[in-house]
RNA sequence: GCGGGUGUAGCUCAGUUGGUUAGAGCGCAAGAUUGUGGCUCUUGAGGCCGCCGGUUCAAAUCCGGUCACUCGCCCCA
């Protein structure tokens, strides 16, 4: 008989325990920090009708146009798993009581689905955290999103480069288009051929093109600050003035260009040096075009997205707290063994029991779960006292049998 | 989607111009060692050589395809 194929489908991953304890406690960290800020959870469908994105992330973004894992179900339905969050969350919102109330602060976790070629630190279903702050114009709340942002990275003891920009309202963003495409076409025969395409479809990205003749060119292109108005410049100053309130280093990086349609204002992106080219590990702006482009009425609001599994990567696991665990070995007194264990789960102790007949073999299995280990056999039942052994420095205590002691003890 | 690299034991890797029964270290199991592990020694288990096909008397080795990983591009978290 012929087995079927163990592995998992490309760019899909199995988290086994060390993988996944670094993953829970990551999102365990993230999800602390944000409460702290006032963000409440949000679960939203991993399935969501494809005109969805069509409508939010842009028809001709890379996302939308080659990367969906888009089908039609059996009602002849376009369906897709979601790529990202943020459409998904506003959907929601859009469609619930919470509209009524604003702002609001929301924050979600799960799997994402992109179709694209696997690599380090990138992969077909991957988890990401969001948070979005909806309903607000107040520049000081891009900053706030943007100081949550790096105390997580502290937190995580993640070493990283913010950049920030902004990419102005709608209309001043296509002004600055067409100043743009005017300039890089008195060059166009020296743009790569890639951004000789995109001079056609999606311009503002040759900025920030990694082609050496297209930087070489793009150095001197008129710069997007050129074509903003006051208004948008002053509230740029106000995200940068409460950054530096905060001593949030940053450098301002005027090609920072996103890559989903629904931006405008504030952009800004936290980039390792550690992952290659999968370097972006929380990117977000501000989006007050978003829930125009959904439902015709402007919301202003503001969020970033996190991708765990790039935290995971970088992550300083020394700083995962271990739990306490105690392994109880019994030499032929499986009752009392148990017993003691559920007595030590009482306080919330991790412990299990050992059954080995062999007490050094014992001792080496305890090792390998375990902080301490305790041998119970004939003679600890009758004097009622227990030796209690600590597996990482080899010492021993003299304790009462009876967990409260135990765990005093310790 | 485009270009390069890799795939041999649980892990890290050897494996000669194609040539008997594919190896090592670490790890795992048993024993030396029947009430307190980690050292040492002995022994042992564990392999569809990623998968499918081709060439050949003979393939881990050569060829084609495929799957997965990986690096760069694209893009992004």
């Amino acid at each position: 008989m012929n087995s079927i194929t163990l592995q998992p489908k490309r760019g899909m991953r199995d988290f086994l325990p060390n993988e996944a304890k670094i993953h829970l406690y990551i999102i365990e960290t993230i999800k602390k920090i944000v409460e702290s800020y006032g963000f409440s959870p949000i679960i939203t469908p991993l399935l969501e009708s494809l005109d969805l994105f069509k409508r939010s992330v842009g028809e001709q973004s890379d996302i939308v146009g080659k990367e969906m894992y888009a089908f039609v179900d059996k009602s002849g339905d376009d369906v897709c798993l979601r790529p990202e969050g943020t459409a998904s969350v506003m959907r929601a919102f859009l469609n619930s009581p919470l509209s009524q109330t604003l702002p609001a602060r929301l924050y979600y976790y799960g799997p994402m689905f992109r179709y694209e070629r696997p690599q380090k630190g990138r992969y077909r279903q991957f988890d990401q955290f969001g948070c979005e702050f909806i309903g607000t114009n107040d520049p000081r709340h891009d900053g706030d999103m943007i100081v949550m942002a790096s105390r997580i990275l502290n937190q995580l003891g993640i070493s990283y480069i913010l950049d920030i920009n902004t990419i102005g309202t709608l209309q001043e963003r296509e002004h600055y288009k067409k100043v743009l495409v005017s300039f890089l076409n008195d060059h166009h025969d020296a743009l790569s051929i890639q951004s000789q395409q995109r001079l056609q479809t999606n311009p503002l990205r040759i900025l920030d093109s990694k082609d050496p003749k297209d930087q070489l060119i793009t150095a001197n292109a008129p710069s997007i600050l050129d074509s903003l108005t006051p208004e948008t410049l002053h509230f740029y100053e106000e995200v940068k003035n409460y950054l530096k309130h905060f001593n949030i280093p940053f450098q301002e990086n005027s090609r920072l260009v996103r890559g989903l349609d629904y931006y405008s204002h504030t952009t800004f992106e936290f980039k390792t040096k550690a992952l290659g080219s999968q370097d972006a590990i929380i990117a977000g702006g501000r989006y007050d075009d978003l829930s125009k482009q959904m439902v015709g009425k402007s919301l202003p609001s503001v969020g970033w997205a996190v991708g765990v599994d790039r935290l995971s990567l970088l992550c300083d696991q020394s700083k995962i707290s271990p739990t306490l665990s105690i392994a109880i070995l019994h030499l032929n007194q499986p009752w009392a063994a148990y017993e003691l264990c559920e007595n030590l789960r009482d306080f919330g102790v991790k412990s299990l029991v050992i059954t080995h007949p062999n007490l050094k073999k014992g001792i080496q299995l305890a090792e390998r779960s375990c902080d301490y280990v305790i041998v119970i056999g004939d003679e600890e039942i009758k004097n009622q006292q227990l030796t209690i052994k600590n597996l990482k420095n080899s010492e021993q205590y003299q304790t009462n049998y009876c967990a409260k002691d135990i765990i005093q003890t310790i």
